[in-house]
DNA sequence: TAACTATTCAATAGATTAGTTGATTACTAG
DNA sequence: CTAGTAATCAACTAATCTATTGAATAGTTA
């Protein structure tokens, strides 16, 4: 009986396609929204071919679509459920893998925030699709000039969720370049 | 820069672990309750020695965790959101890839269930780890005949679950051997 | 038509991963 | 102490994956 085995096999696609730290940096990205494959690779730093192949990848796992307008080819995420996954993937990671708890404390504290940018120019960097933004504030539990968590916040969410924080408090976004 | 190749880099070692079939079957088995590795490894069908190398890789990836009791050593997930994120690779693999699809309509069709169980002997079974249980009732969507999903039951909710159904419903359940 | 741009394809070399085998460790029971 | 069991370790081969390179395709613009 190869059901079973060809079922957890199956199932393997998905995961393989969440096995890679640039595929992931790329379905990262694509959460805030459509984004050409020229944008995808510079804003992942690799060629313009391997950031192709990735996103066919992806894509024959299912996680994005395409669609070709003109010259240009734009990926997006194919579904909610996609979102939820990488959620779920990326709480495991922070509260499982104690290397990135030890990466986000050393290379992020209260006192040295990264980038402090003001909230405009955030939101206008990262609808140009050149920002990820990360919600670096410091949870309850280690309140004490350790963040805990770097939480991707789509882009759609990005604008209510900026207008709730108390105008004093800092943003802590990473950007390339 | 490299906090952020490092952090995608720690989030897709969560990732690897879930790129291999037999490691997904593994954690699901797990997800019914803590196992020995000589029990995992007959009923993943692995070799002890290869189910040992896998079964690492997850505690490594922080997934799992083990506990050393006499000649034995039992393995478990290590927390809810393991679960979590077994539910969401589950359902992005049920929606998006076809073959998946494919291969649970024409192995399962609601007229000729696979095996159907007494619900007392397959309560019993579950308990003892030699069966996945996979709720495979028709959804809406698909009414006429062939089944969508497969959907695993966590064995604590096992119980609850069978009450709720009717009694005259049958339960496909997927077992080895 | 010719030049140009964005993307994909194909081939390749190096790195990583999976599964096997046989030895080794840790523990139990006689 | 000896034999036996459960699990892990170490070494190895085959298979798969990653990134690079250069060529090919499809669409645009002059």
């Amino acid at each position: 009986m190869d059901f079973k085995h060809d079922l957890f096999a199956q199932f393997a696609r998905v995961g393989k396609a969440l096995s890679n730290g640039n595929r992931l940096e790329l379905l990262e990205f694509l959460a805030q929204g459509e984004r050409s494959v020229e944008q995808l690779s510079t804003v992942a730093g690799l060629t313009v071919a391997n950031t192709s192949q990735h996103l066919q990848q992806l894509r024959h796992a299912g996680m994005v679509t395409s669609r070709k307008e003109g010259l240009k080819v734009y990926y997006s995420i194919s579904g909610d459920d996609i979102i939820t996954l990488l959620n779920a993937l990326r709480a495991v990671a922070e509260r499982h893998v104690t290397d990135v708890q030890h990466l986000v404390n050393t290379y992020l504290t209260v006192k040295d925030s990264l980038e402090p940018i003001p909230r405009a120019e955030l939101l206008e960097r990262a609808r140009a699709g050149l920002v990820t933004v990360l919600d670096v504030r410091p949870a309850e539990e280690y309140a004490s000039g350790h963040v805990i968590g770097a939480v991707n916040v789509p882009l759609k969410n990005l604008e209510k969720w900026i207008k709730k924080l108390d105008k004093n408090q800092e943003i802590v976004a990473y950007c390339r370049g």
